[in-house]
DNA sequence: CTAATTTTCGAATGATAATTCGAAATTAAT
DNA sequence: ATTAATTTCGAATTATCATTCGAAAATTAG
């Protein structure tokens, strides 16, 4: 009992009913979605949700979980692409932005849940750490290859960070081009004036 | 019946309503506030409230015309200072932030709000709007003055807008240095090389 | 095939909280 | 002081879910 396939099935169904929930926040907002809108949209009796999560809450934490590892695996592989390290970076951007584009409902919850959801479950924060710490380091090597020398780091993240969330919440539009923009505004190199 | 201290007096119990409510949602979040909650710490009994307000969206709703008023109102008297317009839009950025950062809790409603609350209700949107254009005007003031050829004031617009998210959904803190190096970034005068 | 196990679910249950009721208290008007 | 209007509120009343129950399908194992 309990063999590989049985567990693979049982994560599938799981799967399917966060894809579930997303689609109900995405309809209903996030405050009128029931578990029997969950249940009925993915397929399954209400109570069955509960075979698969203890609770409500539980199914939020395995979405939030999810939206970290898929903007994670969305730059894993360009991280360690042989390109200038400012190229790289507002690559990496452009992508995230993306991906945050095309998941509005799921990156809105990422967002924001440290506000809602206990915080002995957010287990997602190690995936939100490590991405961030890469950023941070593809910017100081570029910093250092470019002999920037009034770089701040933590405002352009900040900066960053900010328009990620305008991209969620307000609906901003960024292309790589304004992405680049940004970046040069704060990257511009101090060598020869 | 109805004269105006009555009329005063009336407008005086809502403004205590809607304070209370404020400060629910400080203390115990925006999800587990109730109406009895409200009540008890406006001073009223619950019951009480709808003699007031229709409906606990209603209460939101006037909480954050309060809101955008309140912005407003912190920086209008700046707006027509004598002063360079550089210098003008960098104070009124702080002056909002520093607003903005005092009422996290009221704010973190008027960035969402618009998502959760029906759109023929979100009568804010006019204080909203002539808040947005002032800022809008100023700026471009600047950028006639110094003779700024690139600007890209909508990108500038987004990274404030990012920004002023951030310190209501992620805690930045950013002072009006901070403020006026993002602002130099921009506006950096294009004139002789 | 029969028994064990896993999975499913409609129908309770229980809790919470918005809203309404009906009457009382307060205030104003004549 | 009596009547009329305004304001207040505790106690129902509803409505809405999250969660649990108990039993039934469905699947797997022997």
């Amino acid at each position: 009992m309990l063999n590989q396939r049985k567990k693979e099935e049982r994560q599938a169904r799981k799967e399917r009913i966060i894809h579930g929930a997303i689609n109900i926040f995405k309809k209903s907002g996030v405050d009128n979605a029931t578990m029997s809108d969950i249940a009925k949209e993915s397929g399954f009796g209400t109570a069955t949700l509960y075979y698969y999560f203890p609770s409500k809450e539980d199914i939020l934490v395995a979405m939030m979980e999810r939206g970290w590892i898929q903007l994670w695996e969305s730059i894993e592989d360009k991280i360690d692409e042989d390109i200038s390290s400012r190229k790289k970076f507002v690559n990496l951007l452009n992508t995230m932005g993306q991906t945050v584009k095309d998941n509005k409902t799921l990156y809105e919850f990422l967002f924001t849940a440290p506000n809602i959801i206990d915080k002995s479950k957010q287990t997602w924060k190690s995936y939100q750490e490590s991405l961030y710490k890469s950023l941070q380091e593809i910017l100081e090597e570029c910093a250092k290859d470019e002999n920037i020398t009034n770089l701040q780091p933590e405002l352009l993240m900040k900066t960053i960070g900010g328009i990620f969330h305008g991209i969620v919440f307000l609906g901003y539009q960024i292309d790589e081009a304004e992405f680049e923009s940004i970046i040069n505004k704060f990257l511009k190199p101090s060598v020869k004036k």
